[in-house]
RNA sequence: GUCCCCAUCGUCUAGAGGCCUAGGACUCUUGGUUUUCAUCCAAGCAACAGGGGUUCGACUCCCCUUGGGGACACCA
C-alpha cells in the first residue's frame, strides 16, 4: 500500500515554524516510504482565509524545498462533493437538521457551565417529528451515544475517548457550508490519505472524525500527533506569540537547510546525531522516533546550525542565498563573473565570523564599494599617527608588486615589518582598518588580494590622509 | 468545570529494568591555537518534578500528587 500523507494548513496567515515542522514530518515520511505528499488548503472559513495567505504558505513551502506531489487542493473547490456526502448522511439517518439559533446554543452552554456541567449540545433536535428544509437550520452529525473511540496513535500509543464526552457536531452551517471536522474527513477519504500527521492540538478532533469515518464505512487512516512547539519562554508558539513566519527566517539570513535541520531535531532524534542533510533525514526518519513532549524553540542553536551550514555547504550553494541578501541590502555585487568569484572566495572566510547571511552580506560590503567612514573605535585605536609610517612604507612596497596575490602581499607585509622592526600588530591592524574600515576581519593578505591592487592602494591613501588630518588636529591643540 | 496529552541538565535530546558515577548537542565559564575578530581544540558548570508501589534491582513499569500544554465553536 502506498503511503499518502498531507499537509493541510488553513490560509489565515503565513506559514509559521510549527506548521513548517509538521509539514516537514509529513513530507519526510512520504519521501521515506516513497509515497505521496499532498498539499491541501483548508479554506472553508471564507472570512478568515485570504489569497495572500495561500501565497505565503506556498512561498514558505517552496523556500524550504518541501515540494508536494499533488495539490494544492482547495476545499472551496469541493463544495459539491461535501454537499453530496452530507445528503448521503441525511438520507441514511446519520445526520439531522437542527433548528436552534446560535443564541440559544450560547445560552445552553452558559447554563451548563454555570452548573459545572460539560458545555455541549444536548441533542434535542435528534428526534423531531418533522424536519422542514426551508426553516433556517444547521446539520448535525449523529454521534454514537455510548461506547468509546480508540486511537492507536503512532506517536502516543493507545488513546481512548468515551463517546459520552462528544456531542453531535455541526457538519453544515446555516448557510450550507461544511465545517472543518467534516471536510477533513471527506478529503482524507477521497484523497486516500493513509497517515494523518498533524499537531497534537487535533487529538481531541480525532474521535469525532473517526466516528464520521465509521458512518461512511470508510477505512480509518493511521494517526500520528506531533507535539507543539513552544517559544523561547516556554509558552506555546502561536501566530500571536513569537511564531515567526518561515519567510522571516529567510529575511533574517538563515539557510533553508539550517532551518530544516533545526526543525527536524525539534521533537525527533536519531541517537546523538545533530547534523542531517535532507537526504539523511529522509533516510533515517521514522514516526516512532518522534517525541511526545512539546519542545521550545531556541534561536541560539539555530544560529549555530546556520553557521555550520554557511561553513560547510559548497560556497556556490551558499552564494545563491547570499546574493539575495546582497541585493536586499543594495550591495552591487552581482551580475559579474569576477564578482561572483570574489563572493565565493569570501564566503568561507566570513562564514566563520558571522551567524547569518544577513550579517555576512553587510560585512563584505566594503569589498564592493568604499565605506563612508572608519569605525570610530577601530580608527582611534589603530590609525594613530605612529601608524602612518608603517602604512606609507607598506604602500610603497605594495606599489612595486608585479604579481598581486596572497603570497606576494604577505611577503610585502613581512618585509615591511622587518624593515621597520615592528610586529604584526603594528602593521596588520592599521592595514585592516584602512582596508575594511573595521577592527575585525579575516586575514589581510587574502582580503587585499581579493580587493585588487588599485583599490587597496586607494584605501591606503584614504587612511593616510585620515592620519594626516589627525596629526594636524593634534598640532593645533 | 469536564475530557485528552505530556514530564531527563537553562534549551534540544540519548536512555526500551541492571551497560547510568545518567551520555551527546546548543548556551555559558575557563584554558590552548591565532596578526584582530572568529573558527578550531581541550576542560568545566548543569537534569531523571514529588510521593507511593512492582521488582533482587528502577530514569526506565503501575498509581497518586504537582506542574505544563491542548480541546470542549455555525474557527481550522
Amino acid at each position: 500500500m502506498t503511503v499518502i500523507t498531507r499537509f493541510a494548513p488553513s490560509p489565515t496567515g503565513y506559514l509559521h515554524v510549527g506548521g513548517a515542522r509538521t509539514a516537514l514530518f509529513s513530507w519526510l515520511y512520504a519521501k521515506k516510504t516513497k509515497g505521496e505528499f499532498v498539499l491541501r488548503i483548508e479554506d472553508t472559513d471564507r472570512e478568515r482565509s485570504s489569497e495572500a495567505s495561500v501565497q505565503a504558505i506556498l512561498d514558505g513551502m517552496s523556500w524550504l524545498g518541501l515540494d508536494h506531489d499533488r495539490g494544492p487542493i482547495f476545499q472551496t473547490d469541493r463544495f459539491d462533493r461535501y454537499e453530496q456526502v452530507i445528503q448521503q448522511l441525511l438520507d441514511e439517518g446519520k445526520a439531522y437538521r437542527c433548528y436552534h439559533s446560535q443564541q440559544e446554543l450560547d445560552d445552553m452552554r452558559e447554563q451548563q457551565k454555570a452548573k459545572g456541567d460539560n458545555p455541549r449540545y444536548d441533542g434535542s433536535c435528534r428526534n423531531l417529528s418533522a424536519y422542514p428544509e426551508d426553516k433556517p437550520h444547521v446539520i448535525r452529525f449523529k454521534n454514537p451515544l455510548d461506547a468509546s473511540v480508540v486511537i492507536d496513535d503512532l506517536i502516543r500509543g493507545h488513546i481512548e475517548i468515551s463517546n459520552t464526552e462528544l456531542d453531535d457536531l455541526i457538519i453544515a452551517r446555516t448557510d450550507g457550508t461544511p465545517t472543518y471536522n467534516f471536510t477533513v474527513v471527506v478529503d482524507d477519504l477521497d484523497m486516500g490519505i493513509t497517515h494523518v500527521i498533524r499537531g497534537d492540538d487535533h487529538i481531541n478532533n480525532t474521535p469525532k472524525q473517526i466516528n464520521i469515518l465509521h458512518a461512511l464505512n470508510a477505512p480509518i487512516p493511521k494517526y500520528a500527533h506531533v507535539p507543539m512547539i513552544l517559544g523561547d519562554d516556554g509558552k506555546r508558539l502561536s501566530k500571536r506569540h513569537g511564531a515567526v513566519g518561515v519567510m522571516q527566517y529567510r529575511d533574517d539570513g538563515y539557510l533553508p537547510q539550517a532551518l530544516l535541520n533545526y526543525l527536524v531535531r525539534l521533537g525527533w532524534s536519531n541517537g546523538d546525531r545533530e547534523i542531517f542533510s535532507v537526504d539523511e533525514m529522509i533516510d533515517l526518519f521514522s514516526l516512532e522516533a518522534i517525541n511526545k513532549t512539546p519542545s521550545a524553540f531556541n534561536t541560539k542553536k539555530l544560529n549555530w546550525l546556520n553557521q555550520h551550514y554557511m561553513k560547510t555547504l559548497p560556497a556556490s550553494e551558499v552564494a545563491v542565498h547570499l546574493n539575495w541578501h546582497l541585493v536586499e541590502q543594495g550591495i552591487n555585487a552581482t551580475n559579474n563573473a569576477k564578482k561572483s568569484a570574489v563572493i565565493e572566495a569570501l564566503i568561507p572566510l566570513y562564514a566563520e565570523r558571522t551567524e547569518t547571511l544577513k550579517q555576512l552580506a553587510s560585512q563584505i560590503r566594503f569589498m564592493f564599494e568604499d565605506f563612508k567612514e572608519f569605525d570610530v573605535k577601530a580608527a582611534k585605536k589603530h590609525l594613530k599617527i605612529t601608524a602612518g609610517e608603517a602604512l606609507s612604507t607598506l604602500k610603497v612596497s605594495f606599489e612595486s608588486l608585479v604579481d598581486w596575490n596572497e603570497a606576494s602581499i604577505q611577503n610585502a607585509i613581512d618585509e615591511t615589518m622587518t624593515k621597520l622592526d615592528i610586529g604584526m600588530g603594528k602593521i596588520g591592524m592599521p592595514l585592516r582598518v584602512a582596508i575594511t574600515g573595521s577592527g575585525q576581519s579575516p586575514g589581510m593578505d587574502i582580503l587585499c588580494a581579493l580587493l585588487g591592487k588599485e583599490a587597496t592602494l586607494a584605501r591606503l591613501d584614504k587612511a593616510l590622509s585620515f592620519i594626516e588630518q589627525r596629526k594636524l588636529q593634534a598640532e593645533q591643540r
